[in-house]
DNA sequence: AAGAATGGCAACCGCTCATGA
DNA sequence: ATCATGAGCGGTTGCCATTCT
């Protein structure tokens, strides 16, 4: 009663449109611009009722849509904002120009909600649906194996879940200033995935202080100064499987593990899986915190860390062991040329605390 | 070659919210 | 405060093209 009374009405036309209505349509928005739809059916001479021409115009006449296949950068930022903000795709069309909230709709429901299935990855929760992590932390705790010093966090945040927070703390304008300098761009990404010389080259690596880090400059440099190899530390000591104590460090049992590591394709078993998360997790703080010289204003490119099979991983692994050596930093404006060290340098400095302290703050 | 199955997508439906009388 | 109306949103449907058997 009382509701939408353009099904009932008679001799409206429903369906798909034809050429001659899309002109129509498009010929009076043009001239007369959008206003109240109701009466736009019967101004432009079109038997079909405003709901019906207002849907047409927003998802395939408004000319400023930008149509074509969804570019990964795209792709990456509707999986980002979906974690976020789950189905309103009205919201998550809004941070992509040109897209509609139905053309996202349709590509996620059609495409990307498999591809994450398919990367054992829920797409509700945008987690994996066995949750490693947990049961890795779990059975470090139980053989009192958890690094005695290192009281918080138990585990370093996914990008996917600090970038969450931090979209949480800020508000979605901010949010694009910290995506910015915390990504790969497509030719990075695809450097990654498919170069067979070394994909990493830190003398390269800027860190780009996007305006989200800047209060915690200072605090970063200091850690990087007085940390022998914070960055590189935190790579390995965010891994939890590797938060134990014994004599080795976390490099090294990371590195065996993934030497011993042969699995080719998904997560088929505990190990391959092992290996996959701890090396999408290496990855993806990567691909977190540095981008390419230059390219500063990249879009974040969470996806990278589900397309990385374990393989794959070992392989970028070794190419960044091989390429890493000691270099300088170099603060100048936005951005520090961090330095890197050759794995088997990495000195154990499991318990430095600070480092997880920036970190957790970011 | 033909029918079935599947995928992609445009459009519809029903609901909520905002606004104004 | 209530009601009518329009706009917007998200879920769903159904058409069509493609792929599979």
């Amino acid at each position: 009663m009382g509701r939408h009374s353009c099904s009932l009405k008679q001799k409206l036309r429903k369906g798909l449109w034809s050429p001659e209505e899309d002109e129509k349509l498009f010929h009076y928005i043009t001239i007369f611009g959008v206003g109240c739809w109701s009466s736009v059916p019967k101004l432009a001479g079109l038997q079909r009722c405003g709901k019906s021409c207002r849907l047409r115009w927003i998802n395939y006449l408004r000319p400023d849509l930008k149509r074509g296949m969804f570019s990964q950068q795209e792709e990456n930022l509707i999986i980002t904002l979906h974690e976020v903000l789950g189905n309103r795709w009205a919201q998550i069309a809004a941070q992509l120009p040109g897209r509609t909230d139905n053309e996202i709709k349709n590509f996620w429901n059609s495409c990307l909600k498999k591809r994450l299935m398919k990367q054992g990855i829920d797409p509700a929760t945008h987690k994996p649906f066995f949750n490693i992590t947990e049961s890795v932390i779990k059975e470090n705790e139980k053989s009192s194996m958890l690094m005695p010093t290192l009281s918080q966090p138990q585990r370093a945040l996914s990008s996917h879940e600090y970038y969450s927070q931090a979209l949480l703390m800020s508000d979605l304008n901010n949010y694009h200033c910290n995506m910015n300098g915390l990504s790969f761009t497509e030719a990075s990404r695809k450097t990654l995935l498919n170069s067979s010389k070394p994909a990493f080259d830190p003398l390269c690596y800027n860190l780009s202080v996007s305006n989200y880090y800047q209060p915690r400059l200072r605090e970063f440099e200091q850690n990087l100064f007085l940390g022998s190899d914070s960055i590189s530390n935190y790579f390995f000591d965010s891994m939890p499987c590797l938060n134990n104590s014994d004599n080795n460090s976390s490099a090294s049992k990371f590195s065996s593990l993934l030497v011993n590591e042969n699995s080719s394709n998904g997560c088929s078993t505990m190990n391959d899986y092992l290996a996959c998360e701890m090396s999408s997790n290496m990855i993806e703080n990567a691909g977190g915190l540095f981008s390419w010289e230059g390219e500063e204003n990249n879009v974040l490119d969470p996806l990278l860390q589900f397309e990385v099979n374990a393989v794959k991983c070992e392989e970028l692994l070794i190419n960044k062991t091989s390429s890493w050596q000691e270099g300088q930093f170099l603060t100048h404006n936005n951005s520090i040329n961090l330095s890197a060290y050759p794995l088997t340098s990495l000195s154990e400095d499991l318990s430095n605390e600070a480092n997880f302290d920036v970190f957790q703050h970011l």
